[in-house]
DNA sequence: AAAAAAAGAATGAACATTCATTTTTAATGT
DNA sequence: ACATTAAAAATGAATGTTCATTCTTTTTTT
């Protein structure tokens, strides 16, 4: 029979390694074997976890992508008022960004270049239906400004992705109180 | 003597395929031979404008940041009011990033990757100086909230970038009122 | 006609993937 | 408990391709 308990460490090690050594120089220009190498793996391994270079990298995105929307909407509970719940999902989503930064970035590079096939892109997308949901009670109540949902992300989500690859660059160090200004700058953006 | 017209020309062909070529495929999956076929031109030609390939990639950027940041600041003037001035920055930058959407696009793959080197990074940087000013007096009178400038530009300026990504990738479409929103939000998010 | 510019073909290195072989695993019989 | 064994997992080396860059020759310019 196959085992097991190795495996699952192999594949853990593998996912490690292809999101350091993107960020560190983009897909291209990070080789399989350079991957396997800091894996501890011969390179021919990587194709018994993965099919081939493409769908490592998607699955990857996949796998981080998840394990962040599930950090977002952890014990999140759709009965809040809006305001609160809106809070409490940004807070989760900016300690997400602020703390694991490995992974946040890569998610970043993801996001904005043409390294990931289109469907596990949509794929990706599909998890943040709680945020939408949340919205569109606080649009209903007219405590959220009535406008696109891809205005009110692109104004109170998306700067926390600056504002963590700007802390990763070290030219920018966010504290308590920085994240309490981002986030009523967020609010502000969003509110009526 | 060195003919120069036919030079420039060459030149800004080959700008203009690497910018359209690595918008799609990314820097490390575009290989030299498409940009100079794209250019109509020897893919030895290359070598005769620029040193190599990351010199290319480089001084397109720098380019096309060059010429990003005239059109933010063009014909404006330091001494009209802090609210004036923000929105007519902010306007002028949100229209090169909507109309201009293939240069806007190659600058957000640059800013998100490893593709740019550091020192070409940082002489990007310098040319937005204009915009820092103005916070820096809008501050001092008491009509922008006093925090970073990162935090600034994350909530007011950067939010443009994803919403023309969003455009580009065909999701989301912004008009005359989109923008008008677009601008509200973030001067909501920045003013006191 | 000399100098500069451009071209296409050649070169050599890097890399994704596959192949042939070895090592590990765990189910089975003693 | 232990030895046996067949399947699974893992490996290092080999393969064939792709590509950045250079070289030699041709074309254009003045």
């Amino acid at each position: 029979m196959a085992k097991l308990q190795k495996s699952i460490e192999k594949r853990e090690a593998l996912v490690r390694a292809t999101i350091h050594l993107v960020n560190n120089s983009g897909f291209h220009a990070t080789p399989m074997s350079k991957i396997a190498k800091m894996a501890n793996v011969s390179p021919a391994t990587i194709y018994l976890y993965f099919e081939n270079k493409q769908d490592l990298v998607n699955k990857v995105y996949l796998d981080v992508k998840t394990k962040f929307t599930d950090y977002a909407f952890q014990n999140y509970n759709e009965n809040i008022p809006v305001a609160e719940g809106f809070e409490k999902i940004w807070k989760r989503i900016a300690h997400f960004k602020l703390k694991e930064v490995e992974e946040a970035m890569f998610l970043a590079q993801c996001d904005n270049t043409p390294m990931i096939d289109e469907p596990s892109r949509q794929e990706g997308l599909k998890h943040l239906q709680p945020l939408l949901n949340l919205w569109h009670k606080g649009k209903q109540e007219g405590i959220i400004k009535p406008i696109s949902d891809y205005l009110l992300y692109a104004y109170s989500i998306n700067p926390l992705s600056f504002l963590m690859v700007m802390q990763q660059r070290g030219v920018f160090k966010i504290d308590q109180d920085g994240l309490e200004e981002a986030y009523q700058a967020a609010w502000d953006s969003i509110k009526i």
